[in-house]
RNA sequence: GGCUGAGUGGCAGAGUGGCUAUGCAGCGGACUGCAAAUCCGUGUACCUCGGUUCGACUCCGGGCUCAGCCUCCA
Protein backbone atom coordinates (compact mmCIF):
# COMPACT_ATOMS: atom_id res chain seq x y z
CA UNK A 1 0.00 0.00 0.00
CA UNK A 2 1.46 3.29 -1.37
CA UNK A 3 1.92 5.97 0.95
CA UNK A 4 2.68 9.60 0.95
CA UNK A 5 3.58 12.69 3.04
CA UNK A 6 0.60 15.20 2.56
CA UNK A 7 1.73 18.27 3.76
CA UNK A 8 -1.85 19.28 3.42
CA UNK A 9 -1.86 17.48 6.80
CA UNK A 10 1.75 16.87 7.58
CA UNK A 11 1.46 13.34 7.93
CA UNK A 12 1.98 9.76 5.87
CA UNK A 13 -1.57 8.94 4.37
CA UNK A 14 -2.34 5.81 2.56
CA UNK A 15 -2.79 6.98 -1.10
CA UNK A 16 -6.32 6.49 -1.99
CA UNK A 17 -6.90 7.81 -5.85
CA UNK A 18 -10.08 9.66 -6.83
CA UNK A 19 -10.17 7.42 -9.43
CA UNK A 20 -7.53 4.29 -9.87
CA UNK A 21 -8.38 4.42 -13.57
CA UNK A 22 -6.84 8.18 -13.44
CA UNK A 23 -4.58 8.78 -11.27
CA UNK A 24 -4.12 12.68 -11.85
CA UNK A 25 -1.03 14.78 -10.70
CA UNK A 26 -0.21 18.12 -11.69
CA UNK A 27 3.66 19.58 -11.04
CA UNK A 28 4.39 23.33 -11.25
CA UNK A 29 6.81 23.70 -13.86
CA UNK A 30 9.39 25.90 -14.81
CA UNK A 31 9.19 30.11 -15.72
CA UNK A 32 11.51 29.67 -19.29
CA UNK A 33 13.34 32.86 -18.85
CA UNK A 34 16.92 31.33 -18.72
CA UNK A 35 18.78 27.56 -18.71
CA UNK A 36 17.54 25.00 -16.02
CA UNK A 37 19.59 24.84 -12.61
CA UNK A 38 20.34 21.97 -10.31
CA UNK A 39 17.15 22.82 -8.20
CA UNK A 40 14.91 22.65 -11.31
CA UNK A 41 16.98 19.33 -11.92
CA UNK A 42 15.51 17.76 -8.61
CA UNK A 43 12.05 18.76 -8.96
CA UNK A 44 12.13 17.23 -12.43
CA UNK A 45 13.72 13.89 -11.55
CA UNK A 46 11.78 13.61 -7.62
CA UNK A 47 8.22 13.56 -9.77
CA UNK A 48 9.54 12.00 -12.42
CA UNK A 49 9.92 8.70 -9.88
CA UNK A 50 6.76 9.14 -8.38
CA UNK A 51 4.75 9.26 -12.18
CA UNK A 52 7.14 6.52 -12.70
CA UNK A 53 6.03 4.25 -9.74
CA UNK A 54 2.14 5.41 -9.74
CA UNK A 55 2.64 3.75 -13.37
CA UNK A 56 3.78 0.73 -12.08
CA UNK A 57 0.96 0.70 -9.64
CA UNK A 58 -1.89 1.67 -11.43
CA UNK A 59 -0.79 0.87 -14.76
CA UNK A 60 0.45 2.90 -17.62
CA UNK A 61 -2.27 4.18 -19.19
CA UNK A 62 -3.88 5.08 -15.20
CA UNK A 63 -2.34 7.53 -14.90
CA UNK A 64 -2.14 11.11 -15.87
CA UNK A 65 1.00 13.54 -15.19
CA UNK A 66 0.96 17.27 -16.06
CA UNK A 67 3.66 19.68 -15.71
CA UNK A 68 2.92 23.28 -16.73
CA UNK A 69 4.88 25.92 -18.45
CA UNK A 70 5.18 29.31 -17.07
CA UNK A 71 5.76 31.69 -20.65
CA UNK A 72 4.63 34.78 -19.24
CA UNK A 73 5.41 37.02 -15.82
CA UNK A 74 7.57 39.86 -15.24
CA UNK A 75 10.94 38.16 -15.18
CA UNK A 76 10.46 36.64 -18.94
CA UNK A 77 9.76 39.90 -20.22
CA UNK A 78 12.71 41.68 -18.95
CA UNK A 79 14.85 39.35 -19.97
CA UNK A 80 13.07 39.64 -23.39
CA UNK A 81 13.71 43.03 -23.47
CA UNK A 82 17.27 42.73 -22.12
CA UNK A 83 17.90 40.37 -25.07
CA UNK A 84 16.11 42.19 -27.78
CA UNK A 85 13.86 39.45 -28.23
CA UNK A 86 10.16 38.85 -28.33
CA UNK A 87 8.63 37.41 -25.54
CA UNK A 88 7.83 34.09 -27.73
CA UNK A 89 11.04 33.87 -28.98
CA UNK A 90 12.51 33.68 -25.45
CA UNK A 91 10.70 31.41 -24.14
CA UNK A 92 10.42 28.83 -27.02
CA UNK A 93 14.15 28.94 -26.96
CA UNK A 94 14.27 28.02 -22.95
CA UNK A 95 11.68 25.96 -23.22
CA UNK A 96 13.92 23.50 -25.91
CA UNK A 97 16.78 23.73 -23.49
CA UNK A 98 14.61 22.46 -20.56
CA UNK A 99 13.63 19.67 -22.55
CA UNK A 100 16.86 19.26 -23.30
CA UNK A 101 18.27 19.16 -20.01
CA UNK A 102 15.34 17.03 -18.65
CA UNK A 103 16.01 14.41 -21.95
CA UNK A 104 19.51 13.88 -20.92
CA UNK A 105 18.70 13.38 -17.41
CA UNK A 106 16.27 10.45 -18.01
CA UNK A 107 13.25 12.26 -17.35
CA UNK A 108 9.99 10.61 -19.40
CA UNK A 109 7.78 13.38 -20.75
CA UNK A 110 4.37 14.26 -18.49
CA UNK A 111 1.38 13.70 -20.82
CA UNK A 112 0.74 17.35 -21.06
CA UNK A 113 2.76 20.80 -20.51
CA UNK A 114 0.04 23.12 -20.60
CA UNK A 115 1.78 27.20 -21.32
CA UNK A 116 -0.18 29.92 -19.52
CA UNK A 117 0.05 32.11 -22.27
CA UNK A 118 -2.51 29.01 -24.76
CA UNK A 119 -4.75 29.15 -21.62
CA UNK A 120 -5.80 32.46 -21.95
CA UNK A 121 -9.56 31.49 -21.73
CA UNK A 122 -9.60 29.57 -19.04
CA UNK A 123 -7.33 31.97 -16.84
CA UNK A 124 -9.73 35.00 -17.45
CA UNK A 125 -12.78 32.62 -16.82
CA UNK A 126 -11.55 31.44 -13.43
CA UNK A 127 -10.60 35.20 -12.38
CA UNK A 128 -13.73 36.07 -13.51
CA UNK A 129 -15.88 33.78 -11.16
CA UNK A 130 -13.65 35.04 -8.23
CA UNK A 131 -15.12 38.18 -8.92
CA UNK A 132 -18.69 37.06 -9.53
CA UNK A 133 -18.73 34.97 -6.36
CA UNK A 134 -17.40 38.01 -4.52
CA UNK A 135 -13.11 36.54 -4.30
CA UNK A 136 -12.48 39.14 -5.89
CA UNK A 137 -11.85 43.04 -6.63
CA UNK A 138 -10.84 45.34 -9.06
CA UNK A 139 -8.71 47.87 -7.90
CA UNK A 140 -9.49 51.52 -7.90
CA UNK A 141 -13.29 50.51 -7.42
CA UNK A 142 -13.93 50.97 -4.16
CA UNK A 143 -16.86 48.87 -3.72
CA UNK A 144 -15.57 45.45 -4.31
CA UNK A 145 -19.08 43.66 -4.48
CA UNK A 146 -19.77 46.24 -7.11
CA UNK A 147 -20.93 44.63 -10.95
CA UNK A 148 -18.00 44.20 -12.92
CA UNK A 149 -20.16 43.23 -15.80
CA UNK A 150 -19.88 46.11 -17.70
CA UNK A 151 -16.84 44.24 -19.64
CA UNK A 152 -17.32 41.27 -19.44
CA UNK A 153 -18.56 41.11 -22.92
CA UNK A 154 -14.41 41.54 -24.08
CA UNK A 155 -12.68 38.84 -23.73
CA UNK A 156 -13.88 37.47 -26.87
CA UNK A 157 -12.09 39.32 -28.60
CA UNK A 158 -8.41 39.50 -30.19
CA UNK A 159 -6.67 37.67 -27.37
CA UNK A 160 -5.32 34.44 -28.79
CA UNK A 161 -2.79 36.59 -31.33
CA UNK A 162 1.21 36.06 -30.82
CA UNK A 163 1.54 38.65 -27.80
CA UNK A 164 4.92 39.23 -29.30
CA UNK A 165 3.10 41.17 -31.99
CA UNK A 166 1.42 43.62 -29.52
CA UNK A 167 4.27 44.64 -27.74
CA UNK A 168 4.55 48.11 -29.01
CA UNK A 169 0.47 48.27 -30.00
CA UNK A 170 -2.05 50.35 -28.72
CA UNK A 171 -1.61 49.18 -24.88
CA UNK A 172 0.13 52.00 -23.85
CA UNK A 173 -3.07 54.59 -22.82
CA UNK A 174 -3.46 52.36 -19.63
CA UNK A 175 -1.68 52.91 -16.56
CA UNK A 176 -0.90 51.77 -13.18
CA UNK A 177 -2.62 49.40 -11.31
CA UNK A 178 -5.98 50.69 -12.05
CA UNK A 179 -6.78 47.58 -14.26
CA UNK A 180 -5.60 45.34 -11.57
CA UNK A 181 -7.75 42.44 -10.01
CA UNK A 182 -6.88 40.86 -6.51
CA UNK A 183 -7.64 37.98 -4.65
CA UNK A 184 -9.62 38.94 -1.36
CA UNK A 185 -7.98 36.80 1.08
CA UNK A 186 -9.90 38.04 3.89
CA UNK A 187 -13.24 35.51 2.04
CA UNK A 188 -11.09 32.18 1.94
CA UNK A 189 -11.21 30.83 5.67
CA UNK A 190 -8.76 28.16 5.14
CA UNK A 191 -6.03 30.25 3.82
CA UNK A 192 -2.66 29.36 5.76
CA UNK A 193 -3.56 25.62 6.07
CA UNK A 194 -1.10 24.00 3.55
CA UNK A 195 1.69 26.38 4.71
CA UNK A 196 1.57 26.10 8.28
CA UNK A 197 0.24 30.19 8.48
CA UNK A 198 -2.22 31.98 9.85
CA UNK A 199 -3.38 35.44 8.46
CA UNK A 200 -3.20 37.68 11.44
CA UNK A 201 0.88 36.46 11.84
CA UNK A 202 0.86 36.78 8.20
CA UNK A 203 -0.37 40.65 8.28
CA UNK A 204 2.25 41.26 11.39
CA UNK A 205 5.30 40.51 9.35
CA UNK A 206 3.78 41.65 5.94
CA UNK A 207 5.80 44.15 3.98
CA UNK A 208 4.24 47.46 3.03
CA UNK A 209 3.88 47.46 -0.62
CA UNK A 210 4.14 51.25 -2.40
CA UNK A 211 2.74 51.97 -5.03
CA UNK A 212 -0.50 48.99 -4.65
CA UNK A 213 -4.23 48.90 -4.72
CA UNK A 214 -4.50 46.34 -2.42
CA UNK A 215 -7.29 46.09 0.60
CA UNK A 216 -4.70 44.13 2.29
CA UNK A 217 -1.49 43.61 2.21
CA UNK A 218 -2.17 39.78 1.97
CA UNK A 219 -4.32 40.18 -0.90
CA UNK A 220 -2.51 39.29 -4.39
CA UNK A 221 -2.89 40.21 -8.30
CA UNK A 222 -5.27 37.64 -10.16
CA UNK A 223 -4.66 40.00 -13.12
CA UNK A 224 -1.85 42.73 -13.71
CA UNK A 225 -2.62 45.46 -15.87
CA UNK A 226 -0.21 45.64 -18.76
CA UNK A 227 1.65 49.14 -18.53
CA UNK A 228 2.64 50.94 -21.74
CA UNK A 229 4.90 48.73 -24.06
CA UNK A 230 4.58 45.24 -22.04
CA UNK A 231 2.39 42.63 -23.75
CA UNK A 232 -1.30 42.32 -23.11
CA UNK A 233 -4.45 40.12 -23.72
CA UNK A 234 -7.65 42.16 -23.52
CA UNK A 235 -9.59 40.96 -20.75
CA UNK A 236 -12.98 42.50 -19.28
CA UNK A 237 -10.63 44.58 -17.23
CA UNK A 238 -8.99 46.13 -20.06
CA UNK A 239 -5.50 44.73 -21.17
CA UNK A 240 -2.84 42.84 -18.89
CA UNK A 241 -1.74 39.45 -17.65
CA UNK A 242 -2.22 36.97 -15.46
CA UNK A 243 -0.65 36.99 -12.21
CA UNK A 244 1.75 34.06 -11.34
CA UNK A 245 -1.08 32.00 -9.33
CA UNK A 246 -3.67 32.34 -11.25
CA UNK A 247 -2.51 30.50 -14.11
CA UNK A 248 -1.23 27.30 -12.54
CA UNK A 249 -5.53 27.35 -10.67
CA UNK A 250 -6.14 27.33 -14.11
CA UNK A 251 -4.05 24.84 -16.18
CA UNK A 252 -4.02 22.18 -13.15
CA UNK A 253 -8.14 22.45 -12.84
CA UNK A 254 -8.60 22.97 -16.92
CA UNK A 255 -6.32 19.69 -17.55
CA UNK A 256 -7.34 17.38 -14.66
CA UNK A 257 -10.78 18.82 -13.16
CA UNK A 258 -11.61 20.46 -9.92
CA UNK A 259 -10.40 17.90 -7.64
CA UNK A 260 -7.64 15.94 -8.66
CA UNK A 261 -4.67 13.46 -6.65
CA UNK A 262 -1.77 15.12 -6.46
CA UNK A 263 -0.11 18.38 -7.01
CA UNK A 264 3.85 18.96 -6.31
CA UNK A 265 6.68 21.11 -6.70
CA UNK A 266 9.63 22.54 -4.76
CA UNK A 267 9.45 23.43 -1.39
CA UNK A 268 9.57 27.21 -1.88
CA UNK A 269 6.33 27.04 -3.79
CA UNK A 270 4.60 25.98 -0.63
CA UNK A 271 3.83 29.73 0.78
CA UNK A 272 2.50 31.29 -0.87
CA UNK A 273 1.93 29.79 -4.17
CA UNK A 274 0.62 27.05 -3.98
CA UNK A 275 -1.59 28.71 -0.77
CA UNK A 276 -3.22 30.38 -3.32
CA UNK A 277 -3.18 28.22 -5.70
CA UNK A 278 -5.69 26.55 -3.19
CA UNK A 279 -7.74 29.86 -2.49
CA UNK A 280 -8.48 30.28 -6.11
CA UNK A 281 -9.36 27.05 -7.33
CA UNK A 282 -11.48 26.17 -4.32
CA UNK A 283 -13.22 29.33 -4.36
CA UNK A 284 -13.80 29.17 -7.91
CA UNK A 285 -14.93 25.82 -8.26
CA UNK A 286 -16.46 25.80 -4.74
CA UNK A 287 -14.67 21.83 -4.80
CA UNK A 288 -11.58 21.02 -2.86
CA UNK A 289 -8.66 21.47 -5.06
CA UNK A 290 -5.84 18.69 -4.29
CA UNK A 291 -6.00 15.60 -1.78
CA UNK A 292 -2.02 15.23 -1.53
CA UNK A 293 0.50 17.60 -1.62
CA UNK A 294 3.76 16.58 -1.99
CA UNK A 295 7.03 19.21 -1.90
CA UNK A 296 10.78 18.40 -2.57
CA UNK A 297 13.40 19.74 -0.46
CA UNK A 298 15.89 22.22 -1.78
CA UNK A 299 18.86 21.62 -2.99
CA UNK A 300 21.97 23.05 -1.35
CA UNK A 301 25.84 24.72 -1.59
CA UNK A 302 27.67 25.05 1.60
CA UNK A 303 24.90 24.85 3.96
CA UNK A 304 22.49 26.90 2.40
CA UNK A 305 19.16 27.27 -0.18
CA UNK A 306 20.59 27.06 -4.19
CA UNK A 307 18.92 29.60 -5.46
CA UNK A 308 18.51 32.48 -8.50
CA UNK A 309 18.15 35.45 -6.02
CA UNK A 310 21.26 34.26 -4.10
CA UNK A 311 23.20 33.57 -7.47
CA UNK A 312 24.67 30.32 -5.99
CA UNK A 313 23.56 28.13 -8.57
CA UNK A 314 25.07 25.61 -10.94
CA UNK A 315 22.83 25.37 -14.05
CA UNK A 316 22.13 21.55 -15.15
CA UNK A 317 24.16 22.08 -18.26
CA UNK A 318 27.01 23.18 -16.21
CA UNK A 319 27.13 19.90 -14.09
CA UNK A 320 26.45 17.55 -17.12
CA UNK A 321 29.70 19.10 -18.96
CA UNK A 322 31.72 16.95 -15.95
CA UNK A 323 28.88 14.30 -14.96
CA UNK A 324 27.03 11.59 -16.72
CA UNK A 325 23.65 12.42 -16.72
CA UNK A 326 22.54 9.22 -14.98
CA UNK A 327 25.16 10.05 -12.08
CA UNK A 328 23.70 13.41 -11.19
CA UNK A 329 20.19 11.10 -11.29
CA UNK A 330 21.57 8.89 -9.20
CA UNK A 331 22.65 12.00 -6.62
CA UNK A 332 19.26 13.38 -6.40
CA UNK A 333 17.92 9.62 -5.56
CA UNK A 334 20.13 8.44 -2.97
CA UNK A 335 18.29 10.93 -0.90
CA UNK A 336 15.09 11.33 0.01
CA UNK A 337 13.14 14.01 -1.64
CA UNK A 338 11.86 15.55 0.86
CA UNK A 339 15.43 15.61 2.49
CA UNK A 340 17.91 18.97 2.14
CA UNK A 341 20.18 17.83 -0.72
CA UNK A 342 23.76 19.06 -0.54
CA UNK A 343 25.62 19.76 -3.53
CA UNK A 344 28.97 19.61 -4.02
CA UNK A 345 31.66 17.12 -6.58
CA UNK A 346 32.81 14.90 -3.76
CA UNK A 347 29.13 13.93 -3.22
CA UNK A 348 29.19 13.13 -6.97
CA UNK A 349 32.47 11.11 -7.26
CA UNK A 350 30.92 9.35 -4.84
CA UNK A 351 27.61 9.16 -6.85
CA UNK A 352 29.73 8.04 -9.43
CA UNK A 353 31.85 5.20 -7.68
CA UNK A 354 28.19 3.54 -6.50
CA UNK A 355 26.57 4.02 -9.73
CA UNK A 356 29.53 2.17 -10.97
CA UNK A 357 29.41 -0.99 -8.93
CA UNK A 358 25.78 -1.17 -9.82
CA UNK A 359 26.93 -1.52 -13.44
CA UNK A 360 29.65 -3.52 -12.35
CA UNK A 361 27.39 -6.11 -11.12
CA UNK A 362 26.01 -6.24 -14.52
CA UNK A 363 28.76 -6.15 -16.91
CA UNK A 364 29.25 -9.37 -18.78
CA UNK A 365 26.20 -10.92 -17.04
CA UNK A 366 23.81 -12.40 -19.61
CA UNK A 367 19.94 -11.31 -18.11
CA UNK A 368 17.53 -14.14 -17.89
CA UNK A 369 13.88 -13.73 -17.21
CA UNK A 370 12.01 -15.78 -14.55
CA UNK A 371 13.25 -17.56 -11.65
CA UNK A 372 12.57 -16.72 -7.69
CA UNK A 373 13.26 -12.95 -7.23
CA UNK A 374 10.80 -11.97 -5.64
CA UNK A 375 12.04 -11.25 -2.51
CA UNK A 376 13.95 -8.34 -3.78
CA UNK A 377 11.14 -6.96 -5.76
CA UNK A 378 9.21 -6.92 -2.13
CA UNK A 379 11.73 -5.16 -0.43
CA UNK A 380 12.11 -3.05 -3.35
CA UNK A 381 8.41 -1.97 -3.51
CA UNK A 382 8.03 -1.46 0.46
CA UNK A 383 10.65 0.86 0.43
CA UNK A 384 8.65 2.88 -2.41
CA UNK A 385 5.47 2.55 -1.00
CA UNK A 386 6.76 3.93 2.03
CA UNK A 387 6.66 7.73 0.59
CA UNK A 388 9.22 7.15 -2.28
CA UNK A 389 12.61 6.26 0.17
CA UNK A 390 14.61 6.01 -3.19
CA UNK A 391 17.48 5.58 -0.78
CA UNK A 392 16.40 2.27 0.83
CA UNK A 393 14.98 1.38 -2.44
CA UNK A 394 18.29 1.46 -4.06
CA UNK A 395 20.42 -0.16 -1.13
CA UNK A 396 18.03 -3.19 -2.03
CA UNK A 397 19.42 -2.66 -5.63
CA UNK A 398 23.31 -3.12 -4.07
CA UNK A 399 22.07 -6.29 -2.61
CA UNK A 400 21.35 -7.81 -5.37
CA UNK A 401 24.44 -6.84 -6.79
CA UNK A 402 26.48 -7.91 -4.22
CA UNK A 403 24.54 -11.43 -4.87
CA UNK A 404 25.15 -11.24 -8.91
CA UNK A 405 28.63 -11.05 -8.20
CA UNK A 406 28.97 -13.97 -5.58
CA UNK A 407 26.94 -16.18 -7.83
CA UNK A 408 28.28 -15.25 -11.76
CA UNK A 409 31.23 -17.51 -11.28
CA UNK A 410 29.19 -20.43 -9.95
CA UNK A 411 25.62 -20.24 -11.51
CA UNK A 412 25.61 -17.78 -14.66
CA UNK A 413 22.13 -18.55 -15.02
CA UNK A 414 20.82 -17.62 -11.55
CA UNK A 415 23.37 -14.42 -11.61
CA UNK A 416 21.55 -13.87 -14.80
CA UNK A 417 18.12 -13.77 -12.99
CA UNK A 418 19.20 -11.46 -10.44
CA UNK A 419 21.09 -9.06 -13.26
CA UNK A 420 17.12 -8.98 -15.09
CA UNK A 421 15.75 -8.01 -11.89
CA UNK A 422 18.68 -5.55 -11.02
CA UNK A 423 18.12 -3.76 -14.15
CA UNK A 424 13.82 -4.31 -13.99
CA UNK A 425 13.67 -2.97 -10.56
CA UNK A 426 17.21 0.19 -11.30
CA UNK A 427 14.28 1.12 -14.50
CA UNK A 428 11.44 2.09 -11.57
CA UNK A 429 14.18 4.61 -10.81
CA UNK A 430 15.12 5.43 -14.26
CA UNK A 431 18.72 4.04 -13.66
CA UNK A 432 20.63 1.09 -15.09
CA UNK A 433 19.29 1.34 -18.52
CA UNK A 434 22.02 1.27 -20.42
CA UNK A 435 24.18 -1.22 -22.07
CA UNK A 436 27.44 -1.21 -18.90
CA UNK A 437 30.15 -0.89 -21.50
CA UNK A 438 28.48 2.43 -22.67
CA UNK A 439 28.12 3.57 -19.36
CA UNK A 440 32.30 2.39 -18.53
CA UNK A 441 32.93 4.07 -21.82
CA UNK A 442 31.56 7.44 -21.53
CA UNK A 443 29.03 6.48 -23.97
CA UNK A 444 26.03 8.99 -23.38
CA UNK A 445 23.03 8.29 -25.12
CA UNK A 446 23.94 9.11 -28.69
CA UNK A 447 21.32 12.35 -29.18
CA UNK A 448 22.57 13.97 -25.96
CA UNK A 449 25.82 13.07 -26.67
CA UNK A 450 26.26 14.42 -29.70
CA UNK A 451 24.32 17.23 -28.60
CA UNK A 452 26.22 18.71 -25.52
CA UNK A 453 29.42 18.49 -27.73
CA UNK A 454 28.20 20.97 -30.06
CA UNK A 455 27.13 22.82 -27.56
CA UNK A 456 29.95 22.97 -24.05
CA UNK A 457 32.65 24.96 -23.18
CA UNK A 458 35.89 25.01 -25.22
CA UNK A 459 37.36 23.67 -21.76
CA UNK A 460 35.59 20.72 -21.87
CA UNK A 461 36.59 19.70 -25.74
CA UNK A 462 39.47 19.98 -24.78
CA UNK A 463 39.65 17.55 -22.09
CA UNK A 464 37.57 15.10 -24.71
CA UNK A 465 40.12 15.96 -27.31
CA UNK A 466 43.12 15.15 -25.15
CA UNK A 467 41.48 11.85 -24.56
CA UNK A 468 42.40 8.59 -26.18
CA UNK A 469 39.66 7.56 -28.81
CA UNK A 470 38.24 3.86 -28.01
CA UNK A 471 40.34 2.84 -31.39
CA UNK A 472 43.33 3.58 -29.62
CA UNK A 473 42.42 2.25 -26.63
CA UNK A 474 42.15 -0.93 -27.73
CA UNK A 475 45.03 -1.15 -29.83
CA UNK A 476 46.92 -0.58 -27.07
CA UNK A 477 45.17 -3.11 -24.95
CA UNK A 478 46.46 -5.69 -27.61
CA UNK A 479 49.81 -4.65 -27.35
CA UNK A 480 49.72 -4.95 -23.69
CA UNK A 481 48.33 -8.61 -23.50
CA UNK A 482 50.73 -9.18 -26.03
CA UNK A 483 53.76 -8.26 -23.57
CA UNK A 484 51.87 -9.91 -20.77
CA UNK A 485 51.92 -13.39 -22.91
CA UNK A 486 55.64 -12.98 -22.92
CA UNK A 487 55.48 -11.73 -19.05
CA UNK A 488 57.13 -8.60 -20.24
CA UNK A 489 55.51 -6.59 -16.99
CA UNK A 490 58.07 -3.98 -17.30
CA UNK A 491 56.02 -2.95 -20.81
CA UNK A 492 52.48 -4.46 -19.45
CA UNK A 493 52.76 -1.50 -16.88
CA UNK A 494 53.90 0.98 -18.90
CA UNK A 495 51.05 0.73 -21.60
CA UNK A 496 48.26 0.41 -18.25
CA UNK A 497 50.03 3.48 -16.99
CA UNK A 498 49.70 5.39 -20.16
CA UNK A 499 46.28 4.64 -20.46
CA UNK A 500 45.74 4.99 -16.49
CA UNK A 501 47.21 8.89 -17.37
CA UNK A 502 44.08 9.35 -19.98
CA UNK A 503 41.74 8.36 -17.20
CA UNK A 504 41.38 5.03 -18.95
CA UNK A 505 41.28 2.41 -15.81
CA UNK A 506 42.03 -1.54 -17.10
CA UNK A 507 40.50 -4.65 -15.28
CA UNK A 508 42.67 -7.86 -16.05
CA UNK A 509 39.40 -10.61 -16.82
CA UNK A 510 39.99 -13.97 -16.98
CA UNK A 511 39.28 -13.90 -20.44
CA UNK A 512 40.02 -10.76 -21.73
CA UNK A 513 41.08 -7.09 -20.43
CA UNK A 514 38.31 -5.00 -19.86
CA UNK A 515 38.61 -0.74 -19.64
CA UNK A 516 36.56 1.53 -18.40
CA UNK A 517 36.71 5.69 -18.60
CA UNK A 518 37.15 6.72 -15.35
C1' G B 1 9.57 38.15 16.09
C1' G B 2 5.87 34.08 14.05
C1' C B 3 5.86 29.29 11.78
C1' U B 4 8.32 24.67 9.64
C1' G B 5 11.93 20.97 9.27
C1' A B 6 16.54 18.85 10.77
C1' G B 7 20.85 17.24 14.05
C1' U B 8 23.09 9.35 12.89
C1' G B 9 29.84 6.12 12.41
C1' G B 10 35.78 9.57 8.49
C1' C B 11 32.03 11.32 4.57
C1' A B 12 27.06 10.68 2.35
C1' G B 13 22.50 8.75 3.79
C1' A B 14 18.07 5.34 5.47
C1' G B 15 15.69 3.30 9.55
C1' U B 16 13.89 1.16 14.16
C1' G B 17 11.35 1.13 21.33
C1' G B 18 15.38 -4.33 22.48
C1' C B 19 17.78 -7.58 16.47
C1' U B 20 23.16 -6.07 9.91
C1' A B 21 20.72 -0.29 6.51
C1' U B 22 23.23 0.89 2.12
C1' G B 23 27.16 3.44 -0.56
C1' C B 24 32.03 5.86 -0.60
C1' A B 25 36.63 5.92 2.01
C1' G B 26 39.92 2.91 5.66
C1' C B 27 41.96 -1.68 7.60
C1' G B 28 42.89 -7.31 7.29
C1' G B 29 42.31 -11.60 4.02
C1' A B 30 41.21 -14.24 -0.80
C1' C B 31 41.98 -13.63 -6.00
C1' U B 32 45.95 -11.20 -9.40
C1' G B 33 52.68 -11.28 -12.35
C1' C B 34 51.47 -6.55 -9.89
C1' A B 35 47.01 -3.99 -10.15
C1' A B 36 41.83 -3.10 -11.07
C1' A B 37 37.18 -5.32 -10.32
C1' U B 38 34.95 -8.82 -7.11
C1' C B 39 34.20 -11.75 -2.68
C1' C B 40 35.01 -12.61 2.79
C1' G B 41 35.99 -10.20 7.44
C1' U B 42 36.30 -5.53 10.08
C1' G B 43 34.10 -0.05 12.73
C1' U B 44 30.14 -0.89 20.09
C1' A B 45 27.28 6.00 15.08
C1' C B 46 22.94 8.05 16.68
C1' C B 47 23.66 17.00 19.38
C1' U B 48 22.77 17.91 24.84
C1' C B 49 20.07 17.65 29.54
C1' G B 50 15.96 15.63 31.94
C1' G B 51 11.43 12.33 31.79
C1' U B 52 8.40 7.82 30.38
C1' U B 53 9.90 2.54 30.05
C1' C B 54 12.26 -3.77 32.11
C1' G B 55 14.87 -1.29 28.03
C1' A B 56 15.37 4.86 23.87
C1' C B 57 19.36 6.80 18.85
C1' U B 58 14.04 5.73 18.24
C1' C B 59 8.44 8.35 22.52
C1' C B 60 7.72 13.19 25.70
C1' G B 61 9.73 18.01 27.59
C1' G B 62 13.78 21.84 28.02
C1' G B 63 18.35 23.54 25.82
C1' C B 64 21.99 24.23 21.94
C1' U B 65 23.09 24.30 16.73
C1' C B 66 21.74 24.38 11.53
C1' A B 67 18.50 25.14 7.42
C1' G B 68 13.98 27.07 5.36
C1' C B 69 9.34 30.01 4.92
C1' C B 70 6.94 34.76 6.39
C1' U B 71 9.33 38.94 -0.68
C1' C B 72 10.56 36.55 -6.68
C1' C B 73 12.35 31.46 -6.47
C1' A B 74 11.95 24.22 -8.03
Amino acid sequence: MLKIHNNLTKRKEPFVPIDPKNVRMYVCGMTVYDLCHLGHARVLVVFDVVYRYLRRVYGTEHVTYVRNVTDIDDKIIARANERGEKIDQLTNHFIEEMTRDADALGVLHPDEEPRATRHMGEIIDMIQALIDKGYAYQAGKGDREGPLGDKVNGPGGDREGPLGDKVNGPGGDREGPLGDVYYDVSRFEHYGQLSGKNTDDLRVGARVEVDTAKQDPLDFVLWKAAKPGEPYWESPWGRGRPGWHIECSAMATCCLGNHFDIHGGGLDLQFPHHENEIAQSEAATGEKFVNVWMHNGFVRIDEEKMSKSLGNFFTIREVLEKYDPEVVRFFILNSHYRSPLNYSDKHLDEAKAALTTLYNALRGVTPVEGGDVQAYAARFEAAMDDDFNTPEAIAVLFELAREINRLRGSDAQAAGRLAAELVRLGGCLGLLQRDPEDFFKGRRPTEIQADYASRTTTTHNAEVASGFSEAKIEILIEARTEARKNKDWAESDRIRDELLAQGVVLEDGPQKTTWRQE
